[in-house]
DNA sequence: GTTAAATATGCATATATACGCATACATTCA
DNA sequence: TGAATGTATGCGTATATATGCATATTTAAC
């Protein structure tokens, strides 16, 4: 972690690598949710609109709506609004493998 | 993610997937607080005591103490007893190289 | 304009957890 | 045994946020 994150925060005050702590840990948070990891594996087979995303996931409609938003608001996933409808898709396909990989790590320990 | 994810949750039920996104989630919200990724960056540049990550991190030493059994249970950090002592020091490297390239891209955006 | 469908938001509540403080526990040494 | 040092834990509090429910907002069709 020191050598490679040096080399991007060699020219960070104390405050600033407070500020990037901040950030990554608010970046993690966003992934630290069953519901919206749910939410993401639904939209990786493809662009979802809001009610689409609910069938799959069976919660409630405002929380999917909340969700998505966060995970747009991330940067993780795209939205585009068509009539009154709003489809969200990947936007953001680093972070997506990495959940890709933590989830196939812990799916192998439980088989 | 599905495609890699689908590989690992082939057969697993609707519930033992829950359960992988539960643990998924679970693992993110440890990496989820500016405090503790201070401290995982504290331990990057070597086993550390109890005392020296309290000494680099400035919070109260329960946190600390906290902050790291945290992390040894989710299976980050290992840990060592040495007379009263009790060093801690990487586990799981996947993990920092995760957290590597997530505070680089950040700290970029910072720049 | 009215209605209907899709999405978003306000509010109350429940739950999780980070933190500070005090104190307990463990180990070493005199 | 007693004292000192390093670490862990119990407890109360503050804060964040996920959720459900009701309702508002937006857009299209009539």
């Amino acid at each position: 972690m020191q050598a490679k994150v040096q080399k991007a925060t060699k020219n960070l005050s104390p405050k600033q690598m407070e500020k990037v702590f901040s950030k990554v840990a608010e970046y993690f948070t966003v992934l630290s949710e069953p519901a919206r990891l749910r939410i993401m594996y639904a939209v990786c087979s493809g662009e979802k609109s809001v009610s689409e995303v609910l069938e799959m996931c069976g919660t409630s409609q405002a929380n999917v709506s909340r969700h998505l938003q966060a995970l747009h608001k991330a940067g993780i996933l795209l939205r585009r609004k068509e009539g009154v409808t709003v489809y969200y898709s990947i936007a953001d396909n680093a972070t997506v493998e990495m959940c890709q990989t933590v989830c196939a790590k812990i799916a192998e320990s439980i088989h």
